[in-house]
DNA sequence: TTGCCCCTGTTATAACATAACGAAGCAGTG
DNA sequence: CACTGCTTCGTTATGTTATAACAGGGGCAA
């Protein structure tokens, strides 16, 4: 009876997330960290959404390929990418996008990334900007009452350009 | 038997949040709209938080004056409070804060009032920043991509004036 | 071999939030 | 007052998100 001892079989994915995938898994190696595949198949559905997808829809679509999948499945998944810088949480939705930023940067994971996310209120598709300006103007108001800042958090919430189209 | 047909008995704050709540009745006034004993009861006990309190937490406190106070009982006063401007939810801990604006402000509910939170992971408190700079920024950034800004959440963790001097 | 660390499986529970429906209260109106 | 419409509230149940706690397995180095 051939086959290995854990019921999980390889997801596959489209060609551009596999690609995404590959560069993470070298990325992580870098890091001297594993990604294993949970990790993978968890980072690969996020990827492939096209919008933030929750914790519980991951677990949905992991237990088809990996039955002994429980909560903690995910969320360890999710923490490791998150520590990663792979994946960001969009805290308004409780829910996870990959990050766009992370495999154009060498700087490792402890580059300091800080993004803003768009968050389309009709279509549901959040985009990630990096703009200085904002993240400046934020840690120059918090110095000056004397905060020492760790991380932000900037979502907005609105109607994308497309969705704004489609109006009018 | 003497006695009110609900089991609420009033509930006492300190001076100055008394004095919170009566403006904030009197604003809601204004607007047509009535700061009922639950709804004011929810209020004191925000304001009377030194820190974010979570809806559990007031349901808990709540209780104790209120005996058949339930989930939607505190959720539906959240709800109020917050389309009100009278407080805030703090996205990255599912807790509330008392608005520090509001009852500075004399333009109404649609005042378009924003704020950036800095959440001390130390001591755990809040302070809100209205700082112009900083939502020009992102609002500026949102535009230049085509996105329609309708609300922004901005929430900065780190460490506290107070909680850093005792560090060093 | 032993000990250690990382990763995972498993069960249970905590914490946060809303759906749905009916009744009570509080306007205005005739 | 009786009628009506609207807001608020009580109540029960359920849905959704997240973590605690502990045991086991597998690689690697001393
Ligand atoms: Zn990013
Ligand atoms: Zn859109
Ligand atoms: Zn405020
Ligand atoms: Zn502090």
């Amino acid at each position: 009876m051939p086959g290995p001892s854990v019921q999980m079989n390889e997801m596959r994915f489209p060609g551009d997330v596999e690609d995404r995938l590959s560069l993470s898994e070298r990325y992580c190696a870098l890091q001297g960290s594993r990604l294993t595949d949970t990790r993978r198949q968890v980072l690969g559905m996020i990827l492939s959404s096209p919008r933030p997808i929750g914790a519980y829809d991951l677990l949905d679509l992991l237990r088809s390929h990996h039955r002994n999948a429980a909560p903690p499945t995910v969320y360890r998944a999710l923490e490791f990418l998150s520590d990663h810088g792979l994946i960001h949480k969009i805290e308004r939705l409780s829910a996870f996008v990959g990050c766009s930023h992370r495999l154009r940067c060498h700087h490792g994971k402890a580059c300091g990334h800080r993004a803003q996310f768009l968050i389309c209120r009709t279509c549901g598709i959040v985009k990630e900007l990096e703009n200085d300006e904002t993240e400046s103007a934020v840690n120059l108001a918090a110095r000056n009452v004397g905060f020492h800042v760790e991380h932000t958090t900037i979502e907005v919430e609105g109607i994308c350009a497309q969705c704004a189209e489609h109006v009018s």
